[in-house]
Order: C-alpha cells, then structure tokens, then sequence
RNA sequence: GCACUUGUAGCUCAGUGGAUAGAGCAGUGGUUUCCGGAGCCACGUGUCGGGGGUUCGACUCCCUUCAAGUGCACCA
C-alpha cells in the first residue's frame, strides 16, 4: 500500500507534468504551518528559478489544473510560491479502511529482504551487567524489531566478552579457593562433564574483583593467571572444562537479567567463538600483504585518499604473539559470513568505540572478508549521565548494577501508583514492572541515540507528559473503553468501518494515524527509534484531543458510533505495534 | 598537538533547505451530573553559542571562532 504522502506527491507530479514542467519538484510533505495546511509543496520555488518564471505563477497553474480532484478540500497557491493542501475526509476516511484491512497496516516492506546481524548487549562473562549495558540492550532490542517489521531476516547476537584475562584471573582465584577441585589435579582423567559448578553467581561476581586487584598488587599471582589464560586459550581440557562452568552459571544469570528487560538474542556467541578462525584470517592477510609488522607487531593500513584525519593502522597482533580487540571482531566476521552472508552488520556500543570500528570495517574490506555491497553501520551511542551532567553514578560513587536501576525505576512506579487511590492493589506489582520498564525504554528511547542524555528516574517514570506512562496510560484507557463498549452488549465486529471524519480533532488523529508508515519508514532508514517516540507521543495527544471532545458509548447515531469504536480499535492497535517496536507493552489496566 | 562529536526556552529534549523555530517539565488560570481528571483547554518564555559565506529562502549546507565532551597502535 502507498504511504498517504506519495499518492498526494503523485497528483501534483502529474499536474506538473501536464503543464510541462519537470515532476521532480513536485514533493509534498506535512504542513509545518498546521494552522493553513495539512500538507505543503514548495517546489514551485525551486522550479521558478530553472523555467525563469515567477514561483506564484508556477503555483497557480498546479493548482488550477488540481481544483476538481476529489482527494483534496482545499488546495491553493500562497506568496510566494507554496501549495498548500487540505485532503478530502472521504479520501482520508478511505485509506485508513484500506490501512486496517493491509498487514501491519498496509507499509511495504523490504522488496529484497536483507539478513542483517545486529550485534549488541556486549555483556561480559562473570561482571554483572552495570547500566553502560543499558543503552546497547535498548536500542539493538529496538533497532532489532525495526529490521524484521520491514521483513529482514535479522540476527541478533549477544556477542559475550568471555575470552580475555579475565578468565585466567577467575581461574587462578578459584584455585586458591578451592585448590581441591578437580580441575587443578595433575593428570586427572575423570569426565568433567559430569561435575556441577564449583560456584554460584554472586560468588563468581565477587571472585572476578577480588582477582583483578590480587592481579595489581601479586606480581605472581599476575603472571600465573597470564599462564592460565594461556592454557585456557590452547585447548587445556580442565582449564577449559573450569571455563565452560564460568560461562554456564554466567549466562544463565544473564539470560534472567536480559528477560527482565525483554531483551532476546537469537545468539549467544562470544569472542571465544571467533578464535578458531583468526591463524588462518591472519595469515591471508600477511600473504596478501595487506597486514605488515611494525614495531614488532602485525597491522593493517587502513588510510584512505578522501580522509581528512589521519586513521591509525589496524593491529590485529600483539607484538607478544597474542590477538586483540579488533583481532577477535575480524575473525568474527569471518565467522559470520560463513554462517550467514549477512547482506548488513549493525554494530551497537559506546561512541567512544568509532575509531575501532571505522578500523574493523576497512580491514573487512580491504582483506575482501565481506562482499563489497555489504553494508556496515556502527551506532555509537552516547552516555547516560546522571542529574548533574556527569556518568551516572551509585549515591557512593561506584558503577550503578542494571538490577539495582531497574529496582530504583520500580520502586518509583510503585510509589506513583500507590498514591492513587483508585489503584487495585493485586496487580500492582505485576504492572509496575511493565510500567517501569516502558520507563525506562521510552526514556532513553526518545532521545537521539548518538547524543548523551541526562537519565532522570523522577522524570521517567512520571505519568504525566511525554513518558512511557503516559503512552501506556493512553493505550489502557482505550482497552477500557472497549472494554465497557462489550459489557454494554456491544459487538466489536460491527465496528467495521470508520466514516469520514465528525469533527476537526477526529480529522486530526485520522491525519496522525494515516502517516504512521511514512514515519516508521524513516525510523527505519534512518536507523531512528526516537522517531517512533516522537510519533507514539504525538499520536496519544491527537487521541486524548479526540477523546475530550466526543462522548462514544452514548452516542446514539449508529453509523458514527461504529465509526468511532473502529477508529479507537485502529488507534489501540497502531500505538501497540509501535510500542513493541520499541521493546515494550501496555498493561490491562494500571 | 591533531581529529571527531555536541551547543536550540529556566530545566529536559525534538526540529527531511521553506512561511510566525516547536514539545514536555516547571509556573498561572480554567475544566468532571458524561466512556479512566494519571486527562483536556488556555496563557508566557528564545542573540537557534558568536561571526562570516552559499541560497529567492539557513537551526539545517560551507568557512571561521568560542565553549564542553571524547578519541588518537600492543586494554576490551
């Protein structure tokens, strides 16, 4: 189905064409003076320069040649040179039955569907997730749902840091702990298969710090967990049945923490999957003579002609032998292309990350690890600060845990709701959490990902404003109404057909639900969640306008009132699919 | 030092080269015999960091300057 705005730019295309002048300049968009127009044409500006000819002139004559058209009320020339549009009710009426009749509503989706790897989450084995995995998990989550509503086969991956120092530091701390264990005996031939994990999560989660600052102070104890590391990353099989352990009780935990957000990876692969692939990866690259030693180590050029600033080269080898960050993010995508041949990378992290990737993905070029159509987009996004413009902080100072956030946010809602007292205290618990987490995800959702934002409990998880509340408030008043609309005998199929529009703040949500896929559309082009946001909020507003001024139960003309009961139906449904596209839901009630 | 990003109302943020730059919060006032008042309606606020330029037209593009933040090979 065509979006509203195309079919609207097609008829002044076709005007121009009939008086001759090029199609091109006939694009319309919405109105940015609400107040005059619906939908606004400037090209006749841009024309009158080529045609040597006055833009109000080239104006009228478009309009002249469009009076009779039914599709528009009003459509006239202004000084100097706009067209402005007003769309007839009945045309308006029609293509919103025609958006409820079409899947998803009638957007079109990718004619040749990509598969695209959205790599995100970032998690690390053994460190409880902080709220710098915040901002990763959202947005992929979200820019995820995005890429499969247009049809693409999406793959997200959580793409685990389980492969550094770490792990022989966690080992060696579990030795000293627990020297007997199996996995520390000399010649043990025992299937370790069958053993339970030494240890529980809160317990690994304590081990790793306390390893890391052993590790600044024990120069032994250092050089032990490098030699652990070591044998861990040759294949040693208690190390790497000790290992396999971390990364059971670890992503388990993970798996809980990430439901609670509702945030799903179809993968859970990790640095350690990428390491079978690097010898030969690097090889190729040293007889293709793309990677040279400098310094001792192993890099890669990756300067171009049209650079302005200077690109450091890549190194992908340690002069010690050993492999980096960038190391293990090449031979994953080696990994990948044999996996999926995924036609588009999206990569979520810090933005402090850029320079890193802007190296990855010339390396991946250069080495011909990816087609040369292969798209790869980072998007790096910005802190999350607290009130006071600086990271975000615990009271004390120290990194905030993501559980303990998402507590703060609950606590906050069950506050809120507490103090109404409407409120039916069985389901308040339950409902918190979906509100909290709406919080929290249209919070940092509405702003752009790039930029930092100041992350405001108070202000988030407020009911009243542009907040996730406010959205979901909106969206449980209309389930209610409908709700009350069935308890009063009434049938939900008969609302069928929405009629053109009653009164001036009908016609105005009919015109903000009409252009629902030209804004997703650009969400996704863009790679935006916040404009879904943008749309989301204006769209409860034109709803709450609407609400205020028609009574629907009571209304007695028939006609109209299976109008309304359909357009709040429609209006439920399109705020729904986007909230999803946003990663969250609306409670029954709240 | 070099480079990148950001700078819009008191605060938090939007703003595909178009008309009078918009929202929310905070402030003031109004609004409920009626479907959820956690709502709705109304009122005020701006050197779009500064200065140049391109353009019929610039918050938007280019240059310059100021301020803040970030990054610049053997961490991930």
């Amino acid at each position: 189905m065509k979006k509203i705005l195309d079919l609207i730019t097609e008829e002044l295309q076709n005007a121009l064409k009939d008086c001759g002048y090029d199609p091109q300049y006939g694009k319309v968009g919405i109105s940015n003076r609400p107040d005059l127009c619906e939908y606004q044409c400037n090209g006749a500006m841009a024309a009158a320069k080529i045609y040597k000819k006055a833009p109000i002139m080239i104006a009228k004559e478009i309009t002249e040649k469009l009076q009779e058209k039914e599709m528009f009320e009003e459509i006239s020339a202004v000084m100097p040179g706009f067209i402005n549009i007003k769309i007839n009710k009945v045309f308006l009426a029609d293509y919103l039955n025609q958006m409820r009749k079409g899947k998803d509503f009638g957007c079109e989706k990718e004619e040749n569907p990509k598969t695209i790897i959205v790599d995100y989450g970032g998690a690390n084995v053994a460190k409880p997730l902080h709220v710098g995995h915040l901002r990763s998990a959202i947005i992929g989550e979200s820019v995820k749902r995005i890429m499969k509503f247009f049809g693409n086969r999406v793959i997200g991956d959580v793409h685990l840091g389980d492969w550094g120092l770490q792990m022989g530091l966690i080992i060696e701390e579990v030795k000293d702990r627990k020297p007997e264990l199996p996995y520390f005996k000399e010649n043990e031939t025992i299937d370790f298969s069958k053993e339970e994990p030494p240890f529980t999560i809160s317990e690994l989660e304590e081990i790793y710090p306390t390893a890391s600052e052993k590790s600044k102070k024990d120069e032994k104890f250092k050089e032990r967990a490098h030699q652990a590391t070591y044998r861990l990353q040759n294949g040693d099989p208690a190390y790497t049945a000790l290992w396999q352990m971390i990364m059971k009780v670890s992503k388990e935990d993970l798996k809980k923490n990430y439901d609670n957000l509702q945030v799903e990876f179809d993968l859970w692969k990790g640095e350690s999957d990428a390491q079978p692939y690097i010898d030969e990866m690097i090889e190729d690259m040293v007889e293709k003579k793309i990677a040279y030693e400098s310094q001792g180590a192993l890099v890669v050029d990756v300067t171009q002609e049209e650079d302005s600033k200077e690109i450091p080269p890549c190194l992908i080898k340690k002069s010690d032998g050993a492999s980096l960050y960038a190391t293990s993010d090449l031979a994953t995508i080696v990994q990948r292309e044999q996996d999926y041949q995924p036609n588009h990378y999206i990569y979520l992290a810090d933005k402090r990350q850029e320079l890193h990737f802007t190296q990855v993905f010339r390396v991946a070029r250069k080495a011909g690890l990816v087609s040369s159509d292969c798209k790869m987009d980072f998007l790096g996004f910005g802190t999350m600060n607290g009130k006071d413009g600086k990271p975000f902080k615990t009271r004390e100072g120290g990194v905030m845990r993501l559980e303990y956030l998402i507590k703060e946010i609950y606590e906050a809602v069950c506050k809120k709701m507490e103090e109404n007292p409407g409120i039916q205290k069985e389901h308040i618990e339950e409902t918190a959490k979906i509100i909290g987490l709406a919080a929290i995800k249209y919070g940092d959702l509405s702003n752009q990902a790039s930029k930092d934002y100041i992350f405001d409990i108070e202000r988030f998880s407020s009911f009243e404003g542009n907040t996730g509340p406010y959205i979901l408030y909106t969206i449980v008043r209309i389930k209610s109404i409908l709700n009350k609309y069935v308890e009063n005998g009434g049938d939900l199929e008969k609302a069928d057909k929405i009629q053109p529009a009653y009164t001036k703040s009908e016609k105005d949500l009919m015109l903000v639900i009409s252009k629902l896929s030209d804004v997703l559309e650009s969400s996704y082009q863009e790679i935006a969640p916040h404009r879904i946001c943008q749309y989301l909020y204006e769209l409860a507003e034109n709803f709450n306008s609407f609400y205020h001024n028609v009574v629907i139960l009571k209304e007695e003309e028939e006609e109209k009132k299976y109008s309304w009961i359909t357009l709040l139906k429609l209006t439920k449904e399109v705020l729904e699919t986007c909230i999803d596209l946003l990663g969250f839901q609306a409670p029954e009630r709240m």
